[in-house]
DNA sequence: TTAATATCGATAAAATAATATCGATAAAAT
DNA sequence: ATTTTATCGATATTATTTTATCGATATTAA
């Protein structure tokens, strides 16, 4: 009914972190300066931007302004709370990653079978205190990085313990009830896919003869 | 020309993850019975699929086939090599990552300002190597996990050192030629979108007034 | 050998997304 | 004050993606 395109949200962070970080003094941004920059079509930027703000003719959109709508707008004010499942190598990165908190998603600790280790700035606790914890503290979302031939059982016992949503960087699928929202990170396949796009471009100068792109 | 839909492609890794983690000992798999498991329309897998290789009426498609197919599809084969560029906790953790192997992309090694360390398997090495290890080895692909702040730097000189693709991972917007391929992940708002849309359904399910879904 | 069934593949239709165009508005310049 | 220019917003067009339908084919069973 509100009509926003799963496209259109997927470009929205990439608009935010965009202004956040692009150094300048200048009050107003117009649509057409991000989308030079971010090389998308003005028009596709404006029409974005609109689901979340309206600007003004000829000056363009108040950069705080739009920064705050695009944070409202994806919820980053809201503030959520995480855990991470499996304190491998990646979970233990993730556990200490400073991006989280920016975007308002704070992570409460990680749990492993290993045990309790409390060097790090965060916890990790064992995994039998974690059905307590999540429910005593009413957390939905997990992030899960445990090795793949564990990821269905131990996904399944977060279920159960009444995690709604489940962020999985393990390079399987995880097949749950339908209440449960998941969300796959395939890290080996996005870059297997940026050495595809690799290939692909280079054959394609390689032989332009087939190339009649008009 | 070649016609494969962006979309699709997208959706090639997840009907081969699914291939490779389903233990059974078929020697055939259905579109229909993949669509089921996955969730998708049996003629859009089919649809997909078709793009791969073809199946076989009544039977379905050659288990063994299909992953052999898709693998090669996505150039899983072709060994790729890679480095790393900023080796904090997230690199290092790439660094390890087991996962790369199995698709083909080999990293030779991690490089950061803080200079040599060879405790891991594999190097860690000092920024001021890197342009001479780029262009002796005509590595292409670089993971970029450096802080933010430098990140467009670094890239710049990535640029110039002859890397090609860069997946990156700073909340940055990176400023490079054209000819440089830049897929962008963030973690961050990974995790911000699964609890946006994890606070969508929760929406939906709280006001089903407003739904008139049919 | 023939009929029934499950599955593929191709074509067509519907839904969705991206782009182009045009008029309106407000700031700046003459 | 009027013209010019840059930008937004809305509508319409085009392209892409998804879904539905139909016929063909091979396997199984009678």
């Amino acid at each position: 009914m509100q009509g926003i395109s799963g496209q259109t949200i997927k470009r929205l962070p990439l608009y935010l972190t965009y202004l956040k970080t692009r150094k300048t003094d200048e009050t107003y941004v117009s649509s057409t300066t991000i989308s030079e920059d971010l090389r998308l079509n003005p028009v596709l930027v404006r029409k974005d931007l609109a689901c979340v703000m309206t600007g003004k003719p000829k000056v363009g959109f108040l950069r705080e302004d739009l920064i705050a709508a695009l944070e409202e707008y994806l919820g980053y004010n809201r503030l959520d709370s995480a855990i991470i499942v499996g304190a491998g190598k990646l979970g233990r990165a993730l556990l200490d990653y400073p991006g989280f908190d920016a975007y308002g998603i704070e992570v409460i600790a990680a749990f492993d079978i290993s045990g309790d280790d409390r060097t790090s700035a965060r916890p990790v606790l064992g995994i039998d205190k974690l059905d307590d914890i999540v429910k005593r503290m009413h957390i939905k979302i997990a992030i899960l990085t445990v090795p793949a031939p564990n990821a269905q059982d131990v996904a399944k016992s977060l279920e159960a313990s009444g995690i709604e949503a489940i962020l999985n960087f393990a390079p399987v699928h995880l097949s749950l009830g339908e209440s449960v929202i998941v969300k796959n990170v395939n890290l080996a396949t996005e870059l297997a896919g940026l050495a595809k796009s690799l290939a692909e471009a280079k054959e394609k100068s390689n032989e332009p003869k087939e190339s009649r792109d008009h």
